[in-house]
DNA sequence: TCCATTTCGGCAACCGGTTGCCATCGTGTT
DNA sequence: AACACGATGGCAACCGGTTGCCGAAATGGA
């Protein structure tokens, strides 16, 4: 035992300094490593440093100009598996090239969000990452823009990850994934297997990630000259109850239909859970398809047609976009490609 | 346009004392809100704070004693549903009491784990929660037991959740929840079922949490007067592939059993997908019970029956007690209960 | 009118590090 | 033996805040 009142609290740079008989500038050299010190200083150094179990108090050496970068990542609700995955993305990135990962979640609260981002300010956040849809509105576009600004003006960076862009000028990294584009295809898909009425479970109507898949929806009804029934649109949000609830509904409304399109897998979950309920057979009697690809999408039965979106990627994308932006190019906005995977929950119409 | 240099880069509360026409120190004290300043000093700094949009450097406060406090977790993956609403329930909390919040992911690595735990003795962190199971080692024990006095003697904690715990004496904070038991409970509702043969999809043979569920499925056998085959103990890890596989190995190899238990709903997952592609129906073939009631449990076809564990509730209890304990009861070693939820995998045996 | 008492705000030290600059020391060269 | 020079390591200023302490101004009372 050799230790005594050591080991009672933090020690300092100085503690460390007087235990070696030098001055704090040499415990800071040494440590450094690069400027030259004497063998048998560095070795005294060292032999302090771990009599003290000493560490760098990370805050002071960041004020002081060195100290571990950091960046920030706020979504709604991690516990849904595409923002999970998405998070996953992110963190990892930001341990690659050496950042520390601040994690907010809001549920949803603006003002969270709001507060959350001027902490980030606060901390000299590298990048802060806003994650998930939402409203287009006005009021949107001018408080996002304002956090973008500040931010910006503090050397700092606002990324937006599925999340509507706010239009030229605004000092933002915008990366987003088509979901208009995999909705078309997978209800081109759908649509091929020779089914007319659809039922479409979506989001909020005032959803942007909702409304990308609806218009996707929509569109690939035209293309084949198709005019789809407005009653066959529904609207919840993005959760499995919803999908339960909004599919329980449309059965016992008596509504037609062949075939679903959920919004997400989340919602596919939920419907396939009500039809199994009503004792229906996917696809037998109804083909189903969602969006996302979660992991579980496979192992439902059955396994779940739908649309592959890479949020691993898109997370990476977010963080190294965020951190390698270039003068020349400063505002960047990617679209991540989607694209169908196919299993066995959509079969030919009967 | 009254901005010019001002949004050029983060001002500090120097640029505001000049703009205010007063000291730094008064911008402080008018900052800080209980200092007594004058009416018109206070709104010509205010005034000066909105033109600069100044925020205070978090990290130059916490230098001086005033920062937010920060908190970290560690898991190995937060991709999985069951960590991920601990992770939630740690935010949660965390934000509640207002914390930030940090968050890596090791992969498994123990090497990170180590390293981001130095970081975060760095950072003078609050605390750090470690999350997960783990193999049950000396070296383990060594390796975690450093950490802890590491953490402690900076004045931080280190929290064990659903980990195994390091004996008297170590300055840990232990969360656990009950595996054996809820193995148990579940074990014995299929052995109740009339089941005698129930194939066990375990996790990895020296993780600790695959051990207690392992244990808790021996135990009801035994207390109904059983001798499990030891063929039916199978060992593999948490994910749905490990699932999978296990699953087809054990009807490829014509191994006989009419109910399934998996360490994990994920395993379920996978194991459930195994036995529908060979053609067999659940319950009707064969029943099947997962472990952790995660979200999609109940929208697996058939519903799983499985054990609830109270993970958002884990999560915020770790946060609470690691920063709410008291001088007398240092070490605290909780251990929650879990409960079956039956649902519809399991029948009697036919 | 003068003094006592608040009220208000600035100086300077401090938090825990880093780093530019300079003095000192030892060594190699002529 | 005198000199130059590179290798070391300390002093002090700085990063961006907070706060104890003290003096000046303003206010009130006698």
């Amino acid at each position: 035992m050799t230790r005594k009142s050591e080991d009672a609290g933090r020690s300092t740079i100085r503690d460390v300094a007087a235990r070696a008989g030098v001055s704090a500038s040499t415990v800071s050299r040494v440590l450094g490593g690069v400027y030259p010190v004497s063998a048998s200083t560095r070795s005294r150094v060292l032999r302090a440093v771990r009599d003290l179990d000493y560490v760098a108090d990370a805050r002071a050496k960041a004020v002081a100009g060195v100290g571990t970068p950091t960046l920030a990542f706020v979504l709604e609700d991690i516990t849904g598996p595409s923002f999970a995955h998405m998070a996953y993305g992110v963190e990892r990135e930001a341990r690659r090239l050496g950042h520390l990962c601040l994690v907010c979640t809001t549920e949803g609260d603006v003002q969270h969000e709001v507060e959350f981002v001027e902490m980030m300010r606060a901390q000299r956040a590298a990048a802060v990452i806003l994650v998930g849809g939402s409203a287009d509105t006005p009021e949107y576009r001018e408080r996002t823009r304002r956090m973008a600004d500040s931010l910006a003006s503090a050397g700092s960076r606002l990324v937006l990850c599925g999340r509507p862009p706010l239009g030229p000028g605004a000092p933002v990294t915008v990366i987003e994934y088509d979901n208009e584009g995999g909705a078309y295809a997978l209800v081109a898909h759908v649509l091929a297997q020779g089914h007319q009425r659809v039922l479409f479970l979506g989001g909020g109507a005032d959803h942007t990630t909702a409304q990308g898949r609806e218009r996707g929806y929509l569109a690939a009804h035209r293309a084949r000259g198709l005019d789809p029934d407005p009653a066959l649109v529904l609207h919840g949000d993005f959760t499995r109850d919803s999908g339960h609830r909004l599919m329980r509904g449309a059965m016992k409304q008596g509504l037609e239909f062949t075939a679903v399109v959920a919004a997400t897998d989340m919602v596919a979950a939920g419907a396939l859970t009500a039809l199994h309920e009503a004792g229906l057979t996917v696809p037998g009697d109804i083909s189903l398809a969602g969006y996302d690809d979660i992991p579980f999408a496979r192992d439902l039965y059955p396994a779940l047609t739908t649309v592959h979106v890479p949020y691993e990627e898109l997370g990476r994308l977010a963080v190294r976009t965020a951190l390698g932006r270039t003068p020349e190019h400063p505002d960047e906005h990617l679209l991540l490609g989607t694209h169908v995977v196919v299993r066995n929950s959509v079969a030919p119409k009967a």
